[in-house]
DNA sequence: TACAAGCAATAGT
DNA sequence: ACTATTGCTTGTA
């Protein structure tokens, strides 16, 4: 099978690489940022995520602060490890939701 | 090409 | 807590 990046996936990564270390994106935000309403559709983009480790998908979570998914799992050892990655990368977790809410990142539109 | 099902969610009731 | 909505991807006919 070949890798088929679609349109909406560039924009997923592209706006994805622009989250710096150490901060966090919604899939609010991140829907905004591309111009797309609907998180799910990033779910499914970040789920193939054929630009790993490049594009950090551990770095996007759910509104609210929550942790959200990954990799195909909204539960379990996936998430799990995903809170661990952002433990190690300077973001705090607890109860599965974010400590810090500063270390929320915003794409700015300019 | 057209239709149906699924996905890491969010918002509203 | 549950239901409805929403945008995109993939598979089958």
């Amino acid at each position: 099978m070949k890798s088929t990046v679609t349109a909406f996936q560039q924009r997923v990564y592209d706006a994805l690489r622009r989250v710096p270390k150490g901060f966090v994106v919604t899939y609010a935000e991140l829907g905004r940022a591309i111009g797309c309403g609907s998180p799910r559709a990033i779910g499914q983009a970040l789920k193939v995520n054929p630009f790993w480790p490049e594009v950090p998908c551990h770095r996007v979570i759910a509104a609210g602060g929550r942790v959200g998914g990954f990799q195909g799992q909204a539960r379990g050892k996936a998430v799990a490890r995903k809170l661990r990655l952002l433990n190690s990368e300077g973001v705090q977790f607890e109860c599965d939701q974010l400590v810090d809410v500063k270390r929320l990142y915003s794409f700015k539109r300019r």
